[in-house]
DNA sequence: TAAAGATTACCTATTTGTAGGTATTGTTTA
DNA sequence: TAAACAATACCTACAAATAGGTAATCTTTA
């Protein structure tokens, strides 16, 4: 039996183990090099040749988006899968245009990940649908429980998380028919909650709370 | 031999299992259960009173702080080790203070985690000395790189820091012990090079390119 | 239905950020 | 030692954010 050969890259050593552990249960997998950045990465990919690269997006210096750019460039035939923390849908567009070949949330389970695997083995692409796309905002639950902590209602969330994605006060009124003057209202309420100062200081807020 | 009880907590499946595997090599420590957040954490150690609980800083909801406190208010007999991801000093501090036991950065080694966790089950703790807190931006290979890609100065990159811990312009001048119209050169200047338009579009940057 | 809260909207005012320009000094390097 | 770059500092101007107030609608809930 060949095996399929594959390399997987994420700078966290525990969750290479964790791969690692979950796709040793695999009989037609080999993996046959790990790589902590995208320099070890490219060196491995070169080496080996593999069939499958699991590539964390979030490396520190060369990045997994840089990584997959120069590989599908350099070696068109080698599938790539993409890991990442986050369940974005703008960044899930981004790296299909880039032509990868799978995207997988951080927190999925071993069988989803031996499921993304196999399938991108035969070719065939995986990608979350739509629906499964949801920050931790979405999840009722929890969403319930953050919003009564700081007292927020879900359309200040609304715009926190707008004002995360670069939109200025303006943009946001646009995008959402209101007026400036109401999301303005809204960005001092939300201010005032979270006893912040400025922009960064909603932003490390939302980080902390992954609202993004 | 008595084991000693351990539960661990992460919402990422696959680092659970990474340290699951790294763990299970050592004879002496029992995983008695994992958590995938916070509220599945406080009943098993309500259920198992482990020796030991490991917890990740960044859970949904009931977050990693929230359960540090909870369980050193409710049993102060159990040790707490952190992880995170982020080698903040203040996270340090901040967690040194609510008594945990230990502190350990997501993408350390199976060894240091071995080293660590039987450190804090003999009762030393296990923090790491300020010379390794240090973010990407301190590694002289990917900081040139770095630098080099985006044409920023070193002193840009300290700016863009403490923009994004929240300083207002003159909160930086003060501290650098120089003029606003100085900063104010700088921060355009960031602007320019990586192209973003506010404070957001800064620390989106920031945070890809792991700077915090 | 009455009360409470969320969402919307406006007014005023001050502060801060964004953006263009220039220029001096110091440091690095070819 | 030039040349190039980094770091500093200033001027001007406009845009945007921050911050206080009030209040009308709409929705949810007691």
């Amino acid at each position: 039996m060949i095996k399929n050969k594959v390399v997987l890259a994420d700078d966290h050593q525990f969750l290479l183990e964790g791969i690692l552990t979950i796709l040793k249960e695999v009989p037609s997998l080999e993996i046959v090099a790990t790589a902590n950045n995208g320099f070890e990465l490219m060196d491995a990919v070169a080496k080996y040749r593999p069939q499958l690269v699991i590539l964390d997006l979030n490396m520190p210096g060369y990045d997994g988006l840089q990584c997959l750019q120069k590989i599908k460039n350099d070696f068109p035939e080698i599938k790539v899968m993409i890991l990442s923390n986050y369940s974005q849908p703008e960044l899930v567009e981004e790296v299909k245009k880039m032509k990868a070949d799978g995207y997988l949330i951080k927190n999925s389970s071993a069988a989803v990940l031996k499921e993304a695997v196999d399938s991108i083995l035969v070719g065939i692409k995986f990608f979350p649908a739509a629906h499964e796309l949801r920050s931790v905002a979405d999840d009722s639950y929890f969403f319930d429980e953050f919003l009564k902590k700081y007292q927020l209602t879900k359309r200040e969330v609304e715009i926190i998380k707008m004002v995360c994605q670069e939109l200025s006060t303006k943009q946001i009124a646009a995008q959402l028919f209101l007026s400036d003057l109401t999301i303005n209202t809204h960005r001092r309420n939300i201010f005032r909650k979270l006893e912040v100062k400025n922009v960064a200081g909603l932003m490390n807020f939302a980080k902390q709370n992954q609202l993004l």
